[in-house]
RNA sequence: GGGGCAGUAGCUCAGUUUGGUUAGAGUGCCGGCCUGUCACGCCGGAGGUCGCGAGUUCGAGUCUCGUCUGCCCCGCCA
């Protein structure tokens, strides 16, 4: 209780009726009937409203009428219970209003560029520069309630499981390895930078050195990389690792952590077994890391239904190690030819030749593309092996690598989206486990860690694919998966400074190369390293399942844009040239403002 | 780096297909009326660099090219 208010705007019910009561907040709409004039105020709980009686006083309603919307109010006066025919059962405060008999203007403002209503809801782009006066609606405020409630449940949990929480360094050193860093120039030091952590990773393996064998942070990641639907420059991660572990109680802390993630802000049951499913498998069955598991339509290898049938085409791939990936279509046998046409497109685009639809045509055979060359038998086979109806629609895909089933992937869910295939209400979460430890990249032709290079492989699978095929080696690394969204990644780390040599070799990683870049975990990993492992959750990605929110920039007080803009504050800016020259830096100006050049 | 969609009144949008007189609607804003509204209602008014720049044309919101901004996707993101 203060001189400003007594309650909040969401807290007055009908036990409330005749105390006198001061509220303050802000005017949300106002409905001035000529006599009356009744104003609903809103703050962070809840609206009420107030009701200017002439009867009462002629000089308080010629106050309130100057009154508009967004400005700052005090008011005080008399809880009522309405009449009954007056009630508003949609507004928890909806059985009372306040009489008000004094009123107070605290600040007045300028004609909003945007309302702060849920059912208004303008452009990104203009919410995004009026940031403080979106973050007023109701929604935005109960994302944020909800994003509060969640930290405050992880800490908790974690803190109770006897995780200490350790701060790490955000001004740390460049690894070039994986995503592009954020750079900072050095003052004391020209020409010396400090880099912005992607992780904190290299510090986490270290403090389980050191001997906490429970660690946890909420911290700031950043990545110079581009940005998506659910990618941003900085996101937060809750980062956990632990000592003297395996795969087994990371999962189960990460587990707890979810158990009660769901019952506080989905307020859901937690599923007791949290499925798995290896890499493999996620691969052939839905053609990504993280598949949705909402809904079938899975994919299904038909290589061996319609290879060695004499169509050269489908032999070739065949022999060049690809193959056929088909997808049922439920209930869209009867599609227009452009309709496959436009998803064909979306194949395209995304690296594959083409789409083969296959369908029950009138006379009762089976069209496709390739029913000239493949016995019609064959084609029934593919058929129920996508488990087809009649009604169904087959969709099959060519290709020598294993691209196709990435790109059937992309096509399950981009028509489980157009066609809902999803119950939107459903939750599912499934880890993902038996990662290889590399994928050989074509481009630079070698080898590269498939999670990071401090993931321990299986030592066996090293032993023995290491000269013959190391792409056979499976880590021990694992993903939480929640509605086709990495929510979690992790891994039971290396030990000891001979096998992390061993990895950084396979990936093309010199000895010297790694002590000079990872001279203090190499270092550190010599004196008595634990084994270790751990986990990290991408909390904005939580929030927004949570939230049931389809971008982290909701859940999120001040994201950047799509191009990593801040439009709010105006960010990234230019400085003075003053301050480039303290630290040692020239400004490079882009060809054509030089004047210089042509 | 590539592709797609969008940009018209403070805001949300229509108009762009097929170039043609003065660019519309709702809402917000300003003024008037209204004593039980709750997206109050009714009447009136003000409000436009059709993102920006070139070009085509007798004439461009509309066509062409370039460019900026926002969103979505591919690549990228260990």
């Amino acid at each position: 209780m203060t001189v400003y208010r007594t309650h909040t705007c969401g807290e007055l019910r009908q036990s409330h009726a005749d105390e006198r009561v001061v509220l303050s907040g802000w005017a949300a709409r106002i409905r001035d009937l000529g006599g009356l004039i009744f104003l609903t105020v809103r703050d962070r709980y809840g609206r009420t409203q107030v009701v200017f009686d002439p009867d009462r006083s002629e000089e308080l309603v010629l106050e309130a009428k100057r009154v508009r919307q967004e400005w700052v109010v005090r008011i005080e006066g008399m809880v009522r219970t309405r009449p009954e025919q007056d009630r508003n059962a949609d507004m928890p405060t909806g059985d009372i209003e306040v009489v008000a008999d004094r009123l107070e203007v605290l600040a007045s403002c300028e004609t909003p560029p945007l309302l702060p209503e849920d059912d208004f809801v303008p452009s990104e782009e203009h919410r995004l520069r009026h940031r403080f006066l979106d973050l007023r609606r109701a929604r935005m405020q109960k994302i944020l309630v909800t994003r509060h409630n969640l930290l405050q449940t992880v800490r908790r949990v974690l803190s109770k499981q006897g995780f200490l929480e350790i701060e790490t360094p955000y001004l740390t050193r460049s690894t070039p390895e994986g995503a592009r860093d954020f750079i900072v120039p050095s003052r004391l030091h020209p020409g010396q930078w400090y880099a912005l952590p992607q992780s904190p990773q290299t510090y986490k393996q270290i403090l389980m050195v050191s001997g906490f064998d429970r660690y946890f942070q909420v911290v700031r990641c950043f990545r110079d990389e581009d940005f998506r639907a659910n990618r941003q420059p900085e996101f937060t991660q809750i980062d956990i690792e632990a000592a003297f572990v395996d795969e087994e109680q990371i999962r189960e802390t990460a587990e707890t952590l979810m158990k009660a993630v769901f019952e506080q802000a989905l307020e859901i049951p937690f599923p007791t077994a949290v499925p798995r499913m290896t890499y493999r498998d996620a691969m052939q069955r839905y053609g990504t890391d993280k598949p949705d598991t909402r809904y079938g339509q899975e994919l299904v290898d038909l290589t061996d239904h319609l290879a060695g049938h004499g169509f050269g085409v489908v032999d070739g791939i065949s022999k060049a190690g690809g193959g056929a990936v088909g997808l049922c279509v439920q209930g869209q046998a009867a599609v227009s030819r452009s309709w496959i046409k436009k998803w064909e497109e979306f194949v395209k685009q995304r690296g594959l030749g083409g789409l083969m639809p296959l369908r029950v045509q009138e006379d009762g055979s089976w069209a496709n593309p390739l029913g000239k060359f493949i016995p019609a038998e064959q084609l029934q086979k593919a058929a129920d092996a996508l488990q087809m109806g009649e009604d169904d629609l087959g969709l099959i895909a060519l290709d020598k690598g294993m691209r196709r089933f990435e790109v059937m992937g992309m096509l399950r869910s981009a028509l489980a989206q157009e066609l809902g295939w999803i119950d939107e209400s459903r939750h599912e979460l499934l880890w993902v486990t038996d990662f290889p430890l590399v994928e050989w990249n074509e481009e630079e032709e070698r080898y590269d860690a498939l999670h990071h290079p401090f993931t321990a492989p299986r030592y066996e699978e090293w032993e023995r694919w290491r000269e013959t095929d190391p792409s056979r080696i499976m880590s021990r690394a694992y993903d939480l998966v929640w509605n086709g969204h990495e929510v979690a990644g992790g891994s039971i780390r290396i030990h000891d400074r001979t096998w992390q040599e061993k990895v950084f070799g396979l990936i093309g990683l010199s000895p010297e190369e790694a002590s000079k870049r990872f001279s203090f975990l190499m270092e550190a990993l010599q004196y008595g390293a634990p084994p270790h492992g751990g986990i990290a959750f991408g909390f904005d990605r939580m929030v927004m399942l949570a939230t049931g929110e389809t971008s982290i920039r909701n859940v999120i007080a001040f994201p950047k844009t799509t191009a990593g803009m801040a439009l709010f504050e105006g960010a990234p800016g230019v400085v003075d040239e003053d301050q480039l020259h303290e630290l040692h830096l020239q400004e490079i100006k882009p060809k054509g403002e030089t004047g210089e050049n042509d």
